[in-house]
DNA sequence: CTGGGGAAGGGGCCC
DNA sequence: AGGGCCCCTTCCCCA
């Protein structure tokens, strides 16, 4: 694969040019390079997610992973990374992200000199020692003193109340957006990033109402996923709540021990794999960006490459140029995708990715007072020394969750093994995977390779099987198809188990505690209390929306052991793996026919009591 | 062209 | 909060 990781860490090596051998082709390494970027404009096998402030960047796991041991230590486990905003602001990210795949400094928006200070702060945090020497060497030039990063120039972001009337919109950054930025106001302007950069909300109704309605990423072109397909059609309002930690696997508390590379140039304190880096500290600024790109124009790219043409990472687009997007639709295609990229969600191809009509407002009112201003206002936490590790995300935050112990350290959510999630806190030494970078997520057990790790993910199901035929045959499936006669004739049978002292005072159902009760009688509100901070969608649970999100992040951590399709459910998983057992416990009592899915079953139903 | 079936995405909601 | 299940819906294939 060649993206693999040693394919990764080898063009890094290469890149720096005073590692290894001699290249054959001296332009090799900045091609592999170019090509890496294109991809990472195009969404083409990226395969993490960063979120920062309100803006989410694409990139690849293993260019992030050979820049940065932080980074490293992060996508090990997560395709989506939270990372700390009183650290680094997207627009600062943006910049990063800029120089890990060109090597350059790039200029901010509008055009203008890098704030060296701002980046050192966030290379430290970031732990891009080359990126951090290089802004040392750039304050030094400019006569500035360092090392007071995080000062009143702070990460150059705009204040958190102006921050949070960015517009509601899921910006991707297209070629011709970039012309017309230039003139936007300072929250959009601040809000676009590079074509992998999309926004998530925070916004005010005046925003809202200002800028324009949600922009879903459409057809497939950059997009994290998709507004809502159905159900919803689109009736969320615009207004987000900021802050939710979308991945519950995704450690909120990165094992950063940012604090010394701060004020040292010392290489010794690289990390052998930051040795390697490829973050050229010489690498001149231009005035340029292969951030902004001519999508596709890998030849009309800045950088100037010798024999772009002849090389052999134009393969790196992969069969027929750019991935297919809205062909996608054909199911075949759609698992033959899912062979070719099993370890890593593919959050850019999925088959419902055209946007189904802009998100209403009409819910909007009072959401407002939904967003958490205290905590943004609050954050700011100038005074937090420097080494101090990120804070967790947002709410969780102020509702005295710590994501760490969540999600980070007990690894419950990770599977039943109990999954160790360990971050070091401090250095880096290898994870318990070492460089087994394909993780199984629910046990959390890493593999080389990708293959090793759907041979693995297989066991789980086999274990499954084995489970149910032990536990009585197919309890699952005859369980489901009673259920489903249940549901037919006697929807209320379910309810019959227990006392039910809680009932609603709306309506007639009952509960066996006081907080089921209180989450039915949301239901009966005519406010829904969350909403989507991409889509603004709302859901009168917390739990539904977070889904929701992940399948806006195509977050999908259920893989199929037998074709790699990946589900963002347990329960998708499961029904999809008759697919390949063959079972069909779904049985139509009326003619016999059998089906994988309850639903089909229903569905069937329906033709034989719908009137002819 | 149409209808049925297979497979999948997404939301609601209870546990 | 997360899992699980139900329901609606969509898309595709095929007869």
């Amino acid at each position: 694969m060649v993206s693999g990781p040693l394919a990764l860490r080898w063009c890094v090596w290469a890149g720096r040019g005073d590692m290894g051998p001699d290249m054959e082709l001296p332009s090799h390494s900045k091609q592999l390079l170019l090509q890496l970027n294109q991809q990472r404009t195009q969404g083409f096998l990226c395969d993490v997610i960063v979120m920062v402030e309100n803006a989410v960047f694409r990139a690849h796991k293993n260019v992030l992973a050979a820049s940065s041991v932080y980074f490293k230590s992060l996508v090990l486990h997560d395709n989506l990374i939270s990372l700390d905003t009183d650290m680094v602001s997207s627009a600062v990210f943006q910049q990063i992200l800029d120089f890990i795949y060109t090597g350059r400094l790039l200029p901010g928006e509008p055009p203008a000199e890098p704030n060296f200070s701002t980046l050192l702060t966030a290379a430290s945090y970031l732990q891009l020692p080359e990126l951090a020497a290089l802004c040392r060497r750039k304050l030094k030039r400019a006569g500035k003193p360092f090392g007071s990063g995080r000062g009143s120039a702070g990460l150059g972001r705009p204040p958190r109340s102006q921050r949070l009337a960015t517009a509601s919109v899921i910006q991707t950054r297209y070629p011709g957006l970039v012309d017309g930025r230039k003139g936007a106001p300072q929250e959009l302007s601040q809000a676009k990033g590079s074509d992998d950069e999309l926004f998530l909300g925070g916004l005010s109704q005046e925003g809202v109402h200002g800028l324009g309605r949600p922009v879903c990423p459409g057809s497939g072109e950059a997009g994290l996923g998709s507004c809502s397909t159905n159900g919803g059609g689109g009736s969320g309002s615009c207004e987000q709540e900021l802050g939710l930690d979308l991945s519950k696997k995704s450690p909120p508390l990165p094992p950063a021990t940012p604090g010394p590379s701060l004020t040292s140039d010392d290489p010794a304190q690289l990390s052998d794999s930051q040795e390697g880096s490829p973050l050229s500290t010489s690498a001149p600024p231009v005035a340029n960006s292969a951030s902004y790109p001519e999508l596709g124009g890998a030849l009309s790219e800045p950088m100037e490459l010798e024999g772009a043409e002849d090389s052999p990472l134009c393969l790196l687009e992969g069969p027929g140029g750019p991935p297919p997007r809205k062909s996608l639709r054909h199911a075949a295609r759609k698992k033959e995708w899912a062979r070719k990229e099993p370890a890593a969600a593919s959050p850019f191809e999925r088959r419902d990715m055209a946007p189904k009509g802009p998100c209403p407002g009409e819910e909007a009112e009072g959401l407002g007072d939904r967003v958490p201003n205290g905590i943004l206002a609050g954050s700011a936490a100038a005074g937090r020394p420097f080494g101090e590790p990120p804070y967790p995300c947002k709410e969780e935050e102020e509702n005295g969750k710590d994501g760490s112990e969540d999600s980070a350290q007990s690894g419950s959510e990770g599977g039943p093994a109990g999954a160790p999630y360990v971050y070091r806190q401090e250095g880096y030494e290898p994870v318990p995977y070492g460089d087994n970078l394909y993780v199984c997520i629910p046990c959390a057990k890493g593999f080389p390779s990708s293959e090793q790790l759907n041979a693995h993910v297989e066991t789980h199901a086999e274990e499954e099987l084995l489970i149910k035929e032990e536990g009585g045959a197919y309890e699952t499936g005859s369980a489901g198809a009673d259920e489903e006669a249940e549901d037919l004739s006697a929807p209320s049978a379910s309810l019959a188990a227990g006392p039910r002292p809680f009932k609603c005072s709306a309506c007639e159902k009952t509960y066996k505690d006081a907080a089921t009760l209180r989450q039915h009688e949301k239901t009966h509100w005519l406010a829904r209390p969350f909403p989507c901070g991409i889509c603004g969608k709302m859901f009168t649970q917390r739990g539904t929306m977070t889904r929701h999100m992940r399948s806006h992040l195509g977050l999908k951590p259920f893989a199929c052991g037998e074709c790699g399709m990946r589900f963002t459910r347990q329960y998708r998983l499961t029904e999809h793996m008759r697919v390949h057992s063959g079972e069909k416990p779904y049985e139509c009592q009326l003619c016999g026919g059998k089906f994988t899915q309850q639903r089909n079953l229903i569905s069937h139903l329906r033709m034989h009591t719908a009137p002819s």
